[in-house]
RNA sequence: GUCCCCGUCGUCUAGAGGCCCAGGACUCCGGCUUUUCAAGCCGGCAACACGGGUUCGAAUCCCGUCGGGGAUACCA
């Protein structure tokens, strides 16, 4: 038997953390079986779905790097057909017209909590004639279920959970208008697409025996059920939009790479032993129900940046410049010309250990694209009192006559220039760190100096040091 | 209210009766390294919710309590 799964979103809003983590889940189970992944839209609830929100779960998967076989199956086009089943279910008489107003409904909802039975229609249209019906009102289909006995269902991650029949009441499968609800949609679409394995948040955990009994009803095959346990905000809570409850789009925005989000998430309620950092390919050989977790997990931002950090530094230094290059030219306010891309470039692989998200990469990168003269932050003027300065100076006359312009010969030079003037190599370092790039902390100066180049290099420290007294050259004229 | 699920360091988790006076990762705190900041390496703090059982022996099994979550719609 080939496995197939799939991933049901209803397009309301964006592909949240907890969606996209079912969707993985499903994804990574099918690729490890070497099955069949399908999407599909739960769009039959027309009031609330949107094109932007069916486009933007397209996106957040592509972006993650899920992708789908086949077309997305949309629910709605499919309402004849699971009208037709609640046809059907009728004429076996598995079903039947229920001629209750939403009045009638709610007083009986009510009554059931105060007298403390479970909540629900009491099922009084069950074997009533039709005959009888009030005019003008529109019929609705509800599954006869069985009020004996229990409903069991094996779930992959649950285990064997029963519920009494007693405490499930009869579900509505088609509305007053003709439209099939989603227990009666879910199902029959689940069936005609051949889903073995249904793979989704525990909140469905309760609806897996309303479905149980319409597959009984049909005769078909129940497939297997996974109900993984939800994601839950860092205060425990449910998520909401202060927390995780972010679509995809924004944790890319918030410069995180896919695989590190997709390695943070398939690690969130599944594991492998003790195993953190592992790539997809892993992931798919790895993944497997039994690993999956009970109890619910709490979302955790700093470890998954710190995932990002793990991922930006193996990331390839010309897609990084790719991905910051937008941002970057966002905070110059101008295109990138060719010379900062190029700095920025040979620079990455000692700007990304330093940063733990593209923001931080991009923000870091900035001064080697920066017009003169460059603006200092307080740290950095600090170095370049008048003292500082005044050693930027001399340091500047002998950079001019510097007989190569590396990184190696530039820190030897300073090396030798330190310790002839008494100086650790970090006294020399600083302000030459504040100058050129107008911050205190930066990648290697000496690194930066060289794809800086020299005439940058120089412009860059006069126009901190213009104001100073005449430099004193030392004897061998280099720094 | 009723039903269902869950409960190991702050967080993610390993643990499927003795290997556990509980291991790894993130965070935090030290140290080493060091031109700054990172990275890296070394070290530290920190948990079996509670109470009863069962057993020679329980984080692991059973019951209860408490706590958290979910479901109770002509939403999905």
């Amino acid at each position: 038997m080939t496995v197939v799964t799939r991933f049901a979103p209803s397009p309301t809003g964006f592909l949240h953390i907890g969606g996209a983590r079912t969707a993985l889940f499903n994804w990574l189970f099918a690729r490890h079986h070497g099955g069949q992944f399908h999407l599909r839209i739960e769009d039959t609830d027309r009031a609330r779905s949107t094109p932007e929100a069916v486009e933007a779960i397209f996106d957040g998967l592509r972006w993650l790097g899920i992708d789908w076989d086949g077309e997305a199956v949309f629910q709605f086009a499919r309402a004849a057909r699971h009208a037709e089943v609640a046809r059907q279910l009728v004429a076996q008489g598995n079903a039947y017209l229920c001629y209750c107003t939403p009045e009638e409904l709610a007083r009986m909802r009510e009554e059931a909590r105060r007298d403390g039975r479970p909540a629900g229609y009491d099922g009084r249209w069950r074997d009533r004639d039709p005959a009888t019906a009030p005019a003008g009102v529109a019929p609705v289909v509800r599954l006869k279920a069985p009020r004996e006995g229990e409903t069991v269902i094996q779930d992959r991650v649950q285990g064997e959970v029963r519920v009494a029949n007693d405490q499930l009441d009869d579900m509505v499968m088609l509305r007053g208008d003709g439209t099939p609800t989603y227990m009666l949609s879910v199902v029959v679409d689940d069936h005609d697409m051949g889903v073995t394995h249904i793979i989704r948040g525990d909140d469905h955990l309760t609806n897996a025996f309303r479905q149980t009994q319409i597959y009984r009803a049909m005769g078909w095959e129940v497939p297997e059920f996974a109900h993984i346990p939800l994601i839950h905000g860092p205060d425990g809570a449910k998520l909401s939009k202060r927390h995780g409850a972010l679509g995809a789009e924004a944790y890319r925005d918030m410069g995180f790479l896919p695989e590190a989000m997709r390695n943070y998430l398939v690690r969130l309620g599944w594991g492998h032993g003790d195993d953190e950092i592992f790539p997809t390919e892993r992931a798919i050989e790895w993944f497997d129900l039994e690993g999956v977790g009970r109890s619910p997990s709490r979302f955790d931002m700093a470890k998954l940046t710190s995932l990002n950090a793990h991922y930006l530094r193996e990331a390839g230094d010309d897609r990084l410049a790719d991905l910051i290059r937008p941002r970057v030219e966002a905070a110059l306010g101008r295109p990138l010309d060719g010379i900062g891309a190029s700095r920025i470039r040979g620079g990455m692989a000692s700007l990304k250990v330093r940063a733990r998200t593209l923001l931080e990469l991009a923000d870091s990168a900035l001064f080697y694209a920066r017009s003169r003269p460059l603006v200092l932050d307080d740290k950095a003027r600090r170095q370049l009192d008048e003292a500082g300065r005044a050693l930027l100076a001399t340091v500047a006359a002998g950079l001019a006559a510097a007989p190569e312009w590396t990184a190696r010969v530039l820190e030897e030079d300073a090396r030798r220039r330190a310790e002839d003037q008494g100086l650790k190599l970090g006294g020399i370092a600083q302000p030459l760190r504040a100058a050129l790039t107008g911050s205190t902390t930066s990648p290697p100066i000496f690194e930066v100096m060289e794809l800086l180049g020299r005439d940058e290099t120089l412009a860059r420290i006069g126009d901190v040091v213009e104001f100073c007294t005449a430099p004193k050259y030392n004897k061998t004229g280099t720094v």
